[in-house]
RNA sequence: CGGGGCGUAGCGUAGUCCGGUCAUCGCGCCUGGUUUGGGACCAGGAGGUCGCAAGUUCGAAUCUUGCCGCCCCGACCA
């Protein structure tokens, strides 16, 4: 197994140095749990978006931006909302600050305190619905499809890098229907949607289910998720995906005017997915030599490296790669030349590694000779000379195969661990020894799930979609049960 | 907020028990030269109020007290 995410020996944040700093302004305990996300991680990121913010288009989505800045009041319109996010609020309660007559540098400006505190948002749904109440009359105003690309932040006790950061970047749709059928109907599209993303684009096999009551959203009537399996054996919520029911639109009064003339709340949705994404990535494709990037979201497809002794040898050997750069880059293929004479090509091959890049190119005279090139697979090692001519489509074949591969791979790795489990004994051996997803019966109370996870940390993950009917007897209470759920440890 | 560990140069660290040329080593950085097909080598160089603040002492990275911060485990969670 990799160690990159596994033990907590191998610190893993080492890593994600290559992408991401946690911010560390010392004294400043104000920024504890926030990220910088350095150039190369933040290009992994926006291509996450460009992709998913074309399958939200393509799904008839429209973007939008909403205020980072909450009303306190907004917030408790909702009750489990509430509940749910209370605890972790960063609070806005003045708005200026002054010298301090003292002399102790600049202080709050105890005039300068707000009549309501601003909550900055942990998530959109109070302050979008409250707006959507002025936008919705008719049926004809329905559905309203949006989505935003926002940052927000959540007071979190415990932070992890990427998979639990204070503040966050994510995109949080907010959907509303005119009827419940509908409203289901996108909850579980834009489920697929994540699926799709996850296992097309990440090469990320995930399990779709829907989340028992004690792990719905806060406000929720359903919570749909894709969960993922790192490759320490621990899951990983990559997604969710709510029907709201008519919850938040009886919260903030969005009501319409059916065809039949008759008023009714609107039902809605919410679905997201955020920078956790990026965590999920480097821990289920990485390696000891740091990280394996999927070719489809690979900031740099292709890299070059030109190997030489002298500048006439250089320029020949970069011409070379110039040339097929540009055929490459006809073709789509995303590539760069690093013709950087800094660095010995040793040092290039390691860094370009350790980036994740997913096809090295290497080319010195004794290639240009035979008229081969040397291309290096990342998540292989595998390394072949291949002609010259035609080079340019076998690439992009390769870049195909690689994006196939991962994906065989993860998978092959993640159904070896599921685990059918039978008894309690079984469960927690399993559990102790081999980690992963259990698929087990439970007698769907809160608390026989809470005890579990008192006896074992497990989790439910999920009720998975695709699982069958079966009758057996829940393992922890010996009642019966008519499926099995989906237990795991998580992040 | 509870339980553990830790804080010495950009990064990683030795030294702390037993106060006194102790500020160590590696990576990285800079200069010059030789190199260049898997993280080059040699020589020289720059860089640290030893987390902060009090205290003990002739003398503190080292001892005492307080504070701050970080990491891991737990509660919480995308």
């Amino acid at each position: 197994m990799a160690k990159v995410l596994s033990s907590k020996e191998e610190n893993y944040a080492q890593w994600y140095n290559d992408l991401v700093v946690k911010a560390d302004l010392a004294e400043n305990s104000a920024v504890r749990g926030c990220m910088v996300i350095k150039p190369h991680g933040y290009a992994i990121w926006e291509k996450m978006q460009a992709a998913l913010d074309a399958m939200f288009k393509a799904t008839g989505h429209v973007n939008a931006y909403f205020p980072l800045f909450i009303p306190k009041s907004f917030f408790s319109k909702e009750a489990s909302h509430v509940d749910g996010f209370a605890k972790e609020c960063a609070v806005v309660t003045h708005y200026r600050l002054k010298n301090d007559p003292d002399g102790n540098g600049v202080v709050v400006d105890p005039d300068a305190k707000l009549e309501e505190e601003l909550i900055v948002r942990p998530t959109s749904e109070t302050i979008i619905w409250n707006t959507y109440r002025g936008w919705i009359q008719s049926y004809r105003d329905l559905p309203l499809l949006i989505n935003q690309w926002a940052n927000v932040v959540r007071w979190e006790m415990r932070t992890r890098l990427f998979l639990r950061t204070a503040e966050f970047l994510w995109q949080e749709g907010h959907t509303a229907h005119a009827t419940a059928e509908e409203a289901i109907e996108e909850t579980r599209r834009m489920l697929d949607v994540y699926a799709e993303f996850a296992e097309k684009w990440m090469a990320l096999p995930v399990i779709k289910g829907v989340k028992t009551e004690n792990e719905r959203f806060a406000g929720a009537i359903d919570t749909y998720c894709i969960e993922a399996l790192m490759q320490d054996g621990k899951a990983l919520q990559a997604g969710t995906s709510h029907f709201l029911g008519q919850n938040f639109a009886k919260a903030f009064d969005v009501k319409f005017t059916g065809k039949d003339g008759k008023l009714d709340y609107v039902w809605a949705t919410s679905w997201g997915v955020s920078t956790r994404l990026m965590g999920a990535l480097v821990m289920a494709h990485s390696d000891a030599d740091g990280l394996v990037l999927p070719p489809k979201l690979a900031p740099i497809q292709v890299v070059m490296v030109p190997i030489y002794k002298s500048d006439e040898e250089r320029e020949r050997v970069v011409g070379c790669f110039l040339e097929l750069k540009g055929k490459l880059e006809q073709l789509g293929v995303r590539v760069k030349l690093d013709d950087r004479d800094t660095h010995r090509p040793g040092f290039k091959f390691a860094e370009y590694e350790l980036k994740g890049v997913p096809v090295r190119l290497a080319l010195g005279m004794r290639d240009l000779e035979a008229g081969v090139v040397e291309v290096a697979r990342r998540d292989t090692k595998e390394k072949e000379q291949l002609q010259m001519v035609d080079i340019a489509s076998k690439l992009v074949h390769l870049l195909e195969q690689i994006q196939h591969s991962l994906y065989e791979k993860a998978l092959a790795f993640r159904n070896d661990m599921i685990t059918i489990v039978d008894s309690w004994q079984e469960f927690q051996e399993v559990l102790e020894s081999k980690g992963g997803f259990l698929m087990a019966h439970w007698d769907g109370t809160t608390e026989t799930e809470l005890a579990i996870k008192e006896a074992t940390k497990a989790t439910i993950r999920c009720i998975p979609l695709d699982g069958e009917e079966e009758t057996g007897v829940c393992v922890f209470s010996g009642k019966p049960s008519t499926r099995r759920v989906m237990f795991a440890k998580a992040y």
